[in-house]
DNA sequence: GACCAGGCACATC
DNA sequence: GATGTGCATGGT
């Protein structure tokens, strides 16, 4: 039974590492610009460049769209790719205020899988980074997938090697309540267990899942 | 110095 | 649909 192996998973996982308490961010609108600058990159260095936001004094949708791209950039160096992420931000910007008025408030009324197509839209909005914002900054039970999850999912056979996300998103999503805390709390452990025991190159003799693996 | 990080768009086959 | 490449800083 698939959906007691995942909350199996779960349960071992919370009971190691405890809760995650995701997103890091003040604001929904802080989640949404953290969610595109830690695309690819490590989370400590997305938090000096939204530290440089907030002295600036930039962080909120109205300044940021006023806010010339080359000078975004600059504040957004230590994330890495700050060219090319402050075009994502300036898309999101442009979207935001000239679909819904500037105002994320707008876009709570709006269903999920709407909203989601309305992000995967914006040129530099991908599937993680749209539920992602869909997850943590507007509450939605939608599960995030990212590299660690197709990794862990892939080493542990939940998944066939070559799963692909909407394959992996479905999987969870399909065989778990529709719970936006759980879904919350899942993903940053899936996180937090990649960081420690499934990197690219594995180091995996201890990894917590291994006592699941009873055969 | 090598490796990695909470992806994505685009070209090409 | 699958695969390869550019994008870039900073920590271990």
């Amino acid at each position: 039974m698939l959906s007691k192996q995942l909350k199996d998973i779960y349960d071992v996982l919370y009971k190691r590492f405890g809760p995650q308490e995701w997103w890091p961010g003040d604001t929904p609108f802080e989640v949404i610009i953290g969610a595109i600058l830690t695309q690819n990159t490590n989370w400590a260095n997305v938090e000096k460049a939204i530290a440089n936001l907030k002295k600036a004094r930039v962080l909120t949708p109205e300044k940021l769209y006023r806010l010339d791209t080359g000078k975004l950039a600059q504040l957004i160096r230590p994330a890495g790719y700050y060219n090319i992420k402050a075009s994502r931000v300036k898309n999101f910007l442009d979207w935001l205020f000239i679909n819904h008025a500037g105002k994320l408030a707008n876009l709570q009324k709006i269903h999920s899988d709407s909203l989601r197509g309305e992000l995967l839209s914006v040129n530099g909005i991908g599937r993680e980074t749209a539920d992602s914002i869909l997850l943590y900054a507007f509450k939605r039970p939608v599960f995030v997938v990212d590299a660690y999850t197709i990794r862990i999912c892939s080493r542990h056979h939940i998944i066939d090697s070559g799963a692909n996300y909407d394959q992996v998103k479905n999987l969870f999503e399909s065989n778990l309540p529709a719970d936006s805390q759980l879904f919350n709390e899942y993903h940053a452990l899936l996180v937090h267990l990649g960081k420690d025991f499934c990197k690219p190159k594995p180091r995996c003799a201890d990894c917590p899942l291994n006592h699941l693996h009873h055969i």
